[in-house]
DNA sequence: CAGTTTATGTAATGATCGATGCAGAAATCG
DNA sequence: CGATTTCTGCATCGATCATTACATAAACTG
C-alpha cells in the first residue's frame, strides 16, 4: 500500500521563484487556516465550500497547491505536527528522568489542550481526536493512527532507557506504564473538548504521578513540579 | 433552548395495533442498525442511503418512523444508552465501596469497549467519542455532551457518598479524583478505537487504581478485584 | 362493502458535495 | 517583443446530499 497523496510536500518546496505567475497567497498561512477548521470539524464535516472561506482563495487554486481535500488535510496533520504537537514534548524530550518527562507532558498538555497560552485554537489534540479512518478514509486513519502510535512509542522508549540507566527496576511493567500515560493524555483531549479546565487537567496529571509513584517508587513532595505562571 | 426532536419517543410508544397500515419493519432493529453505523462512522459521515441500506427500509419510512437524521441520531443515542452503557455502569452501580464501583467501572469499561463480550459492534464508547456538536449540530452536541457530563456526575456522588459513609476522609479532592477516573475511561475508549485488547486498558485498570490508592489511602492485594473468564 | 388511516416503493426535489474547464492575468525566458 | 508557464476567477461538471410528492398497498372502522 502507497500513499497517493503527499505527506512531505513535492514541488511547493521548490525555494527559488518558479517560472509562471506566482502564487498570490501565502501557503502555510492558508494551510493554517484549514487546519483549524480541520481540527474543530474533523474532515468529513469540513466541506471546499467552508475550506476556500477561511483560506481566502478560490477552489482552483486550492487544488493546484494541495491537490484534493484528502492531501489537504494530511498537509494540515503535518502541520499541527511541526507547530503544535512538537511544542507538548519539548519538556519531555529535555528532561533527564523518565519521571519528569512524564510529568511535563502531562502537565503540558494540560496547559496545551485547553487554550491555555492565549490561543484561540481548538480544545483538544487534532490527531488524538481524529477520527478520518472510522469515517471511510482508510490512508488518512493510517496516517493518524501512526502518529498516535509514534506517542505511545515515545513513552515507551523513554522508560525502557529510564530501566537501563537504573532510575527504577527492571521489574516495571514498560509498556503498561507507557499506556497508562497515553490514556491519561488521550482522555484529557476529550476532556479539555467537554471545556474541562487547565486546573482540573493539572488535576488529573497529578493523580496519574501519584498512580506512577505507586508502581516505580515514590518520591517526596509533590507530584509534579510548579509551573510558571 | 428546546429540542425540535424526541429524545423519549413520541408516538411509536403506542403499545396496541394502530389503525391505518402496520409498519413493515422491526423499528427496534432498525434502530439497532443505524446505531451501529453512527458508531462507527460518527454523524456527518453518515448518509440516509447508508443508513436505509443497513436498515433495509425506503428512505420515506426511515422518515415516517424517525423524523429526521438527527432525530434517528438521537434514537440512537439513546438506544446505546439502554443497550450498552448502562450495563457498563451495573457493577458500579452495585458495589458496595467507592474503590469496588471505581474499580469495577474502569474493569468493565475495558472489556466493553474493546468488544470483549463476543460482540461485533464498533470499538470505543459511541458517547465518548461522538463529535456531533463540534461537527456543527449544536443540539446532538448537547445531547452527548449531557451524557458525557453524567458520567462525571455519577462517579463525583458515589465519591461524595464515599465521604459521608467514612470510606475516606474528606480531605480527599472529590472533584479531582472522579474527573481522573473519567479522564482514564475517557482516554480508553480512543486506545480501544486503535486497537489496544483486553488486557491492555486491564492493566491501564490497575494503574489507575494504584494512583487511587496513592491519594486515599492503600489497601493491600490487588489493586483490582479478579475477573471471571 | 365503502371510507379512513398509515406505510411503502418509485422517483424526484433543490441544495450541496468534491473537483474542473476555460479564458484571462501575471510572471519568467529567449 | 513574443512564447511559455503558472495561477486566478467564473462558471460548471456529474454525483451525492437530506428530504419529500405521489400513487399504491394494507391495515382498521363503520
Amino acid at each position: 500500500m502507497q500513499k497517493s497523496f503527499p505527506t512531505s510536500n513535492e514541488a511547493e518546496t521548490a525555494p527559488a521563484r518558479g517560472r509562471g505567475r506566482p502564487r498570490a497567497f501565502d501557503r502555510e498561512a492558508a494551510l493554517g487556516q484549514a487546519m483549524q477548521l480541520f481540527w474543530h470539524r474533523g474532515f468529513a464535516a469540513t466541506s471546499i465550500a467552508d475550506l476556500i472561506a477561511v483560506m481566502g482563495i478560490g477552489s482552483p487554486s486550492l487544488y493546484a497547491a494541495f491537490g484534493s481535500k484528502e492531501g489537504l488535510y494530511a498537509e494540515a496533520l503535518r502541520h499541527y505536527g511541526e507547530r503544535y504537537d512538537a511544542k507538548a514534548w519539548a519538556n519531555f524530550m529535555a528532561a533527564t528522568t523518565a519521571r519528569e518527562a512524564v510529568a511535563a507532558l502531562l502537565m503540558d498538555s494540560a496547559a496545551a489542550l485547553t487554550g491555555s497560552c492565549g490561543r484561540v485554537e481548538p480544545l483538544g489534540c487534532m490527531v488524538t481526536l481524529s477520527a478520518a479512518g472510522s469515517e471511510g478514509h482508510a490512508e488518512l486513519g493510517e496516517l493518524v493512527r501512526t502518529a498516535r502510535a509514534h506517542g505511545l512509542k515515545r513513552v515507551e522508549e523513554r522508560l525502557r532507557r529510564a530501566v537501563a540507566e537504573g532510575e527504577f527496576g527492571a521489574a516495571v511493567d514498560v509498556q503498561a506504564l507507557a499506556r497508562f500515560v497515553l490514556t491519561v493524555q488521550n482522555g484529557m483531549s476529550l476532556q479539555a473538548r467537554d471545556g474541562a479546565s487547565r486546573e482540573e487537567l493539572e488535576a488529573v496529571a497529578e493523580l496519574t504521578m501519584s498512580g506512577w509513584d505507586a508502581q516505580v517508587g515514590r518520591r517526596t513532595g509533590s507530584a509534579v513540579s510548579k509551573r510558571e505562571p
